[in-house]
DNA sequence: TAGATTGTTAATCGATTAACAATC
DNA sequence: TAGATTGTTAATCGATTAACAATC
């Protein structure tokens, strides 16, 4: 039974699935059980299978799942498979940092362009993309449109750039401003990285955890 | 009605309403209803008044809430009162921006030490912080126990370290490794940054959503 | 065939939203 | 007092888990 619209909630497990596999494949396993996918991922095997069947029929009753086939589908699910294009707005510690380490091209994503508004990198390459400035990105997201935008400028920034880039039908946004975007409907999809968020949400589950642990075993 | 815990829902959403205050005081408003919090952050407003309410009562029926207040009592929940001190484990590219860019100190978290295996940085400081070696750092841990750790190697280095962590005690575990920590129960709490994950989910969903588009408007 | 494991339906659980008495 | 908005309870919604017939 392929559904129209993957859950909310299973589009954010499929990554995870799609990193056990590949490891998986590595390790030279041929089939694997929606079980023993859990125990590793630390999933349901019943929701592992509720997630994988949404997206189409990969496994096989009494053997499980192919890897192999199982990698691939998950890959061409993902995106992996559409040659997205994409460019870096904002050539900061974090901008460079994505450049340097994330493996974009082994997931079929080209970087393009860099956007920055330091004239001392503007005009020059960064790990061999040009780096262009902020002002021209209107202009060129026109002539040579592009799938995803990296964002990495101050939060100062994002109000007009979210505009910028809903205009030149950006369909994607990966976040790392600290800000929320002001999309509207119909606009790029945003995911927000929103770092902040994530280690206050750590220090909350410390902190609650270690009030609950007074008069307890500690 | 104060809860014993915050529904881990609520945990990921009261970073959010924090940003959001901050920015209110800078601004000079004195108090906010939910309803107008709901239409900045995004949240629906009852939404909020749950996840404030099983925190304790901070609102006042007929003014909502007094914004100096609320945020200062956000800011013990979320635990930046607690002075809790952190290390840096890997002081590759994503450390190191990390250390130089994230405002640590002004949310009460003291980076005690950077830890990596770099021959170079070793016995140097980064940003005003010591490195020293990852093999010290069992050691170091029983001697100077830490609250956080910022975890930022290689995926091979996290088996070894997660049980390092663990052992010295550690309460939480900053993620920015693409592996699952082999926590145990009792162990360090985990929040995982999952850059992959992250960018995948958006990549799904720009996918999913262009595939639907299909024979619409577009 | 017997054992294993899928895809799917039904039951449970938790999270979100709506409603409203209490109250500033 | 009248208007606004809270905290909380009840109703709804969606996501997770359990169960099992189908099937390799």
């Amino acid at each position: 039974l392929k559904k129209d619209t993957i859950s909310p909630m299973a589009v954010r497990r499929l990554p995870k699935y799609y990193r056990h596999l590949v490891k998986l494949q590595r390790k030279g396993v041929k089939h694997i059980s929606s079980a023993e996918l859990g125990v590793h991922t630390g999933v349901a095997a019943s929701q592992i299978r509720q997630d994988l069947s949404c997206c189409g029929e990969f496994g096989c009753p009494g053997r499980g799942y192919n890897v192999k086939v199982l990698q691939s589908e998950l890959a061409k699910i993902l995106g992996m498979t559409n040659g997205y294009t994409a460019i870096v707005v904002g050539a900061g510690r974090i901008g460079k940092a994505l450049l340097a380490h994330f493996p974009f091209k082994k997931y079929g994503i080209t970087i393009t362009a860099v956007y920055d508004v330091d004239q001392r990198v503007v005009g020059k390459t960064l790990f061999g993309i040009p780096v262009y400035h902020v002002d021209a990105l209107a202009k060129r997201l026109e002539e040579q449109p592009v799938n995803l935008c990296i964002l990495t400028v101050p939060a100062e920034a994002v109000y007009e750039l979210t505009e910028v880039l809903s205009i030149g039908k950006v369909q994607g946004i990966w976040n790392y401003t600290n800000a929320e975007l002001p999309v509207c409907d119909g606009g790029p999809i945003v995911e927000n990285v929103h770092l902040f968020d994530s280690l206050f949400s750590l220090c909350c589950m410390v902190t609650d955890k270690a009030g609950k642990n007074i008069g307890n075993e500690e």
